[in-house]
DNA sequence: CGTGACTATCCCAAAATAGGATAATATCGA
DNA sequence: TCGATATTATCCTATTTTGGGATAGTCACG
């Protein structure tokens, strides 16, 4: 469940990006779908989704809303919850 | 005012996200920065902020906090005019 | 015009990503 | 405990994106 990687992008290592990918990965496990199920519904491959999740790959803010609406989350909702805990 | 580039990501070219772009620029406007000052506040070069107003380089959840704060707005709220005026 | 302030575009080395493979883990029934 | 299956993490590398200094426009105003 940790991450394990080798050299990226500044935004990728703020706590702030690591809070996102676990409110990203709480959600899709509250609504019961795989890393794979969710893929498809993004047209994506798994390794996106492991990716996102694991802190490999940045997400954009376009892409923020279509994971949440892939996953039936309010996107305000998880915006909010990144920035209170984050204290943003 | 429009973009011209050569190859670029998808999301890019989603409407949503020329409607992120044009409603950070706004945002700056309004609060009367030149993009050189945002970019100073930012710790970036002007080319980055003009890069991701004129639709050539993504922004991600993080980024998109960074700038909204440097521009003393509300994430919340330009979240929500994207929502709303891109009917997602 | 001329000047200065501001923004867009060029360039390209450096960095990040895509996604198919495959490895590693977790789950669970017999 | 096994083995089978489902799920997630990691590898690899061609392709795509980016960073940011330099420079070319663009605009406002005298």
């Amino acid at each position: 469940m940790a991450t394990r990687t080798r050299g990226l992008v500044k935004s990728l290592h703020q706590p702030e990006n690591r809070l996102l990918c676990e409110l990203l990965a709480e959600a899709r496990e509250k609504v019961g779908l795989s890393q794979e199920k969710l893929a498809k519904r993004l047209k994506r491959t798994q390794s996106f989704v492991a990716k996102y999740e694991g802190g490999e790959r940045r997400l954009d803010v376009v892409e923020f809303l279509a994971i949440s609406r892939a996953l039936g989350a309010d996107p305000i909702r998880i915006m909010r919850q990144l920035m209170r805990r984050a204290a943003i």
